[in-house]
DNA sequence: ATAAATTATTGTCATTTGGCAAGTATCAGC
DNA sequence: GCTGATACTTGCCAAATGACAATAATTTAT
């Protein structure tokens, strides 16, 4: 397994230059994570910085009933980790588990910290990762608010197909918040109809 | 007005000393901002890190029928910014205002940086912030899939009742994800009941 | 290949939420 | 304090979504 995705990865956040991304990438050890298996499991804390270049996984926990919802999708050339458990070394909530046969490349938590401190353009690498989450939860939540099922719904078909084509439609249901009834309804409706 | 709060909140994130917190502290700037100002309208590129001390705000923008959307509130001791915009240096899309007089203290967009790659502890209590804000993102996104209506509301009577007493009802409905309507019956009706 | 388990669809009906409109209350500016 | 504007509540009905249960389809393990 190469790392060129990883290479590209850095380089395209606008902050690491060619040379630079091949020093930083150095640090990083390839990993596979078999279909359904864990990158993390609720309790763990969070400790690999991990960039998914190929495959798909999920994050998800539990409702008071024990349901199983669905928190999010990661698709390839993503950081895969639990923000909250992984910066403030917590257990974490949440599961992270392969949907199909994963690859990818990860640095410690201790790994990590030292690139941040010591690299001026890791700095501002690890920063943008993190607005970047921030601005796909902001717009996930927008589209909670002022979006209706079959919106979201379509909006996820557009927008990750991968999603739609490897994920049970009972993840995808909770993930977009309703029932998978509603979501086998939706589905089934003609598209185009109001 | 004293920045007593500015170190408090400094010192509060568990990586600035007493003494680190004085020279960060230094480079802020007072500001006051009169009820129903805007620290950013859309369009403008978000160059402020805000810390509010006192007082309350909310950020909002507008769904595709032009109705005001409340994207989030913000309540004392909290830093107010439009992320994105701040570090991508783009047009914010939305707009953040004063619901009541506030005051506080901020730091340029370049202060800012400098900080955040001189100082480690700086560093590490810019990255807390993010963390925090994706944390909390999170945890609303959560209660939009797990929650019904009405327990979302209770929630934030418990948890932020400063917003519930001076946030007009039709802010709180947007941020909730119902209609005004809706907000209306669900405070009528007794509480307790199923 | 077969059986068992899981996942997806569909029917029926209940519940939640929304849309609209009328009426009431509250607030801001003069 | 008046007046107009804005915000809030309530009634009526429609639309969206959920709950539960019975199939049907698909996947998994042997």
């Amino acid at each position: 397994m190469a790392n060129e995705t990883l290479l590209q990865f850095l380089e395209s956040s606008g902050f690491i230059s060619p040379s630079q991304a091949v020093e930083i990438a150095a640090h990083f050890r390839p990993k596979a994570i078999g279909k359904h298996d864990f990158l993390l499991r609720e309790g763990w804390v969070s400790d690999e910085y991990f960039f998914l270049s190929t495959g798909l996984m999920r994050a998800f926990s539990y409702d008071k009933d024990g349901n199983d919802v669905t928190t999010a999708f990661y698709t390839a050339e993503q950081i895969v980790f639990e923000y909250s458990s992984f910066f403030r070394r917590t257990p974490s909530a949440e599961n992270i588990q392969a949907l199909t046969d994963c690859e990818g490349w990860f640095i410690t938590h201790q790994q990590m910290n030292a690139l941040f401190h010591s690299r001026n353009e890791f700095r501002e690498f690890v920063r943008s990762v993190l607005v970047k989450i921030i601005a796909s939860l902001k717009s996930r939540m927008l589209s909670m608010i002022m979006d209706s099922a079959t919106e979201r719904y379509e909006h996820l078909l557009r927008e990750a197909p991968q999603i739609m084509q490897h994920a049970p439609l009972k993840n995808i249901a909770s993930y977009l918040g309703i029932t998978n009834t509603s979501l086998s309804r939706i589905r089934a409706r003609p598209k185009g109809n109001s």
